[in-house]
Order: C-alpha cells, then structure tokens, then sequence
DNA sequence: GTCTATAAAAAGATAGAC
DNA sequence: GTCTATCTTTTTATAGAC
C-alpha cells in the first residue's frame, strides 16, 4: 500500500500517545505493519512520519478551513462554518490538537517552523475575513490570533477537566466574539 | 541535600523539555546527581519527580495565585495580581506549561487527576472573585473557565509564533475582560 | 512492499561500597 | 546521601529473504 495510506492511522496515533508516547511498536500494531515496512515507507523514521502528517494537515486545512473562510458570502456565516469544521476534527472537544503537541513534546524544536507556518496561515485567513467585514488591519489580526488562542486554550481546558463543553461552548460564541 | 533541593531544577526541565524529553541522563545533569541518588530521593522514578513537582506548584498556586485572588479589596486589583504572578512564572510567555505539557505527554492518564485538581482549585478561586464583585454564579464559573483558556491557548499560541506577544496582550486584558 | 531476525543505542532501574 | 558499576527493558533502526 502507498504510505499515504497509513497517514491517519499516524495522527491517531500521535494524538491518543503524543510523539515519544507513539512508540514502534504502537505504530506497528496500529497501522499492521512490521518496523521494517514502516522504514520503507518512512526511511527518516518517526520525524518523516510526523512530517508526512504535517502534509496531511496542511491539505486539510487547505481544503477545509481556507477555503470555508476565503469563500464569498456573509463573515459570520464562513466563521461558523469553520468552527463546524474544527468541531469535526477535534470530535467536538474530545481530541486534542496535534500541533499542540508536538509544541510541548521533546522534539518540538524539530516541528517549529511547520506550526508555526500553520498557525500564521490560518491566523492571516481569519484576519482577511474580518478585514472584508470592516474590521481594521490591526485589530483583524488580534482577533485572528484571540481565535488561535480560544481553539487551542479550551481543547487544552476540555482536555485537563476530562469535559468537552469548554470547547463547545468556545466554537458556538466564537464567530459573533470575533464580529463584535 | 533533601529532596526539595532539586524540584526547581526539576520543573525547569520537564517545561524545557516536556516529560518523555527530560530522560534520567539529563536530569542528572542538571541536579549534579548520579541516577543512583536521584532514586535514592525519588523511588518511583520519574513519576514521583512529577509528582514532588505537582506538591511544589500546589503549594505555589495556594501562596500566589489563590491567595491573591482571596483577599480582600478591589477585584480588579486581585485579579491584576493574578495576572502579575502569571508573568513571573511564564517568563512573560517565554515558558511553557507544565500542566499542558503533562497532558498532551504520553504519561497524561497518569498525572491528569493532580492536573484536574488544580484547574479546578483555580478556576473556582477566579469565579468567587467575580461572584462577589456582583456576577451570578453561572456566568462567574464561565468566565473562570474563560480564563483558563486565554491563558493556555495564549502560551500555546507564544509558543507556536515563537513570540511571547499573545501571552503579554491576553494578559494585559483578562482582568477588565472577566469584569466586564 | 512486506516479512523475520537481529543489531545498536538509549532509557529506566538497582546493587552494593563509601 | 552519593557514588561507580551493572543490569534490564524498551526503543530505534537495519540486513537480507520473499
């Protein structure tokens, strides 16, 4: 099979055990693949496969959340639906966030730039929106980064109080917060 | 030299490194201490380094930040002093948090309770600080909540950008933003 | 492209002397 | 309370057959 294939067996992965906690050996069972077929697949070992899933991601949000949020028609209505978006790949607060992780995991150096070029892109995205609704420059882009901070902050709460409804209750106020 | 010589070094090093990253080597490094000696204080390994870890920042939270929150005066104030003490610890959002860090690691089942109980601790402590300054109790709780999010989600997002910005903005709002 | 088998390195943990 | 030395287990990685 093209390693492609495996890709979202990898976030899973990465996800449920965090980058050190995804260990060969898990990989290996996950996917049913022996360690070898993964170095085929993946010669860089599990940097080439997390890079492979920063791939995977940048398409998805790509395809998912650019483009809901550059679409014609009304802001608040391209908001929501990106917040409908992150409600289906976070399964509505009960997963948490790849970036994050690999942010506050022991390669986080080797990731950096990769998330930091996602978090820039999908921050200027919201922003644009906001500017074409007739927000100012400045103000746009702290709303775009105040929207960064409500995702990433109310899966981290949901996460540490075992309870989804802070990211809910963050994705239902967030378009109006962001239009205020 | 008791063990609480060393749990400094050890906060320092599981939020520089994250909890799989800080491996015995480097933490023998960093304390001076032979792996020998490190059990000798810590039995359970590196579990029970965390956990001596998790007492220190109880002990801290209860000195700094519940006890700002409790005392009497003007809310603003108190919460302005929270804020204060958050700087400090977060280096201004240079600085990871341990209890992020902990729960996106692969030993997350094992620390979330403790990392529970203090969400928990704090985000009430928040809440009873609005209750008394005239906010109903639901929307105190919320906004403790709130909290809690702009302040994970803002040193994620410093983290992530790479710049401590978000972190120092978030905070310079919270108080007038949980008033309000 | 996948496997079995194996190697090499790293990490966690302990024994016993001082 | 700390050390040196050693052990065990886990993890990453590779060789070579099919």
């Amino acid at each position: 099979m093209p390693k492609e294939t495996y890709v979202p067996s990898l976030l899973s992965l990465f996800r449920q055990h965090g980058y050190d906690g995804a260990t060969l050996a898990k990989i290996s069972e996950a996917t049913g693949l022996g360690k070898a077929s993964l170095y085929h697949h993946f010669p860089g070992g599990k940097e080439e496969m997390v890079v492979s899933v920063l791939d995977y991601l940048d398409h998805w949000l790509d395809q998912n959340i650019l483009q809901a949020l550059s679409q014609p028609g009304d802001p608040q209505d391209r908001l929501q639906r990106m917040c409908d978006r992150l409600g289906e790949v976070y399964d509505d607060g009960r997963q948490p966030c790849l970036s994050a992780i690999l942010l506050l995991g022991s390669a986080r150096n080797v990731f950096h730039d990769r998330v930091q070029a996602i978090y820039q892109a999908w921050i200027g995205a919201i922003a644009q929106v906001l500017v074409e609704s007739g927000i100012d420059e400045n103000t746009a882009q702290q709303r775009g980064e105040d929207a960064a901070i409500a995702i990433q902050g109310s899966l981290i709460l949901a996460q540490g109080l075992g309870n989804p409804s802070p990211f809910q209750r963050a994705m239902q106020q967030l378009p109006q917060e962001l239009l205020r």
